[in-house]
DNA sequence: TCTATATATGAATAGGTGTTCATATATATA
DNA sequence: TATATATATGAACACCTATTCATATATAGA
């Protein structure tokens, strides 16, 4: 990355929160799990095996970090991934864990 | 991200282990630090108004999870960035937090 | 060897955070 | 209205972690 392309302070801190928001298994697990499609908090808790309300909890973090958007559609609501960079993260980030030591 | 790119468990919490890495304002600036171009200790030290000691603490840290590798020339140790992977997934989440939301 | 410099490491601690539980809010149906 | 279901929220707590400080190790030069 080239200098200029380096974040000032204020991205820096907001990038690192953002980072810190997907290093909980749990809330990882919940952006992987919308990744695809809208699915509603009762089903990821379900999913994931996490009660509603921590689930909840989490998403309003993601939600706040725009990692992730609701729709409501009566008394469900679905939530998926905010945009395709966090698709590119989490993938990019796969492909470093998965890649063998070649140092 | 298809069905079938998804993590395992054991994927999904070392991938949340290296999220939480880059998690830390600390620890992203050193990644940052040394994105470019191999940096001793001290100088990363200095460059972020940081202690030696903690630097050294947090490169550890990075260094266990693959995302800087270590150079030493006499008492100097360079520390620079492990992988394009990481670079990627940093300019990701920087281009995520720079997009006005356009909900 | 002794000294100085660079980096690393262990212990201790203050502050932060994920989780649980109880409760509240929102929507739908009767 | 009253009841049921789906989410959301506030408080409390146990656990974790970033930082500091003291100390150790490694390398270079005298």
């Amino acid at each position: 990355m080239k200098k200029r392309d380096q974040p000032d302070e204020e991205e820096t801190v907001l990038v690192a929160e953002t980072f810190k928001l997907l290093g909980d298994p749990s809330r990882l697990r919940i952006a992987l799990a919308v990744m695809d499609v809208p699915v509603a908090v009762g089903v990821i808790a379900e999913q994931l095996d996490l009660s509603p309300s921590l689930v909840s909890h989490h998403l309003r973090l993601l939600r706040a970090a725009r990692l992730v958007r609701p729709e409501r559609e009566g008394r469900t609501v679905r939530y998926f991934i905010h945009d395709h960079h966090i698709e590119h993260v989490v993938k990019d980030m796969l492909d470093h864990i998965r890649e063998a030591d070649r140092s």
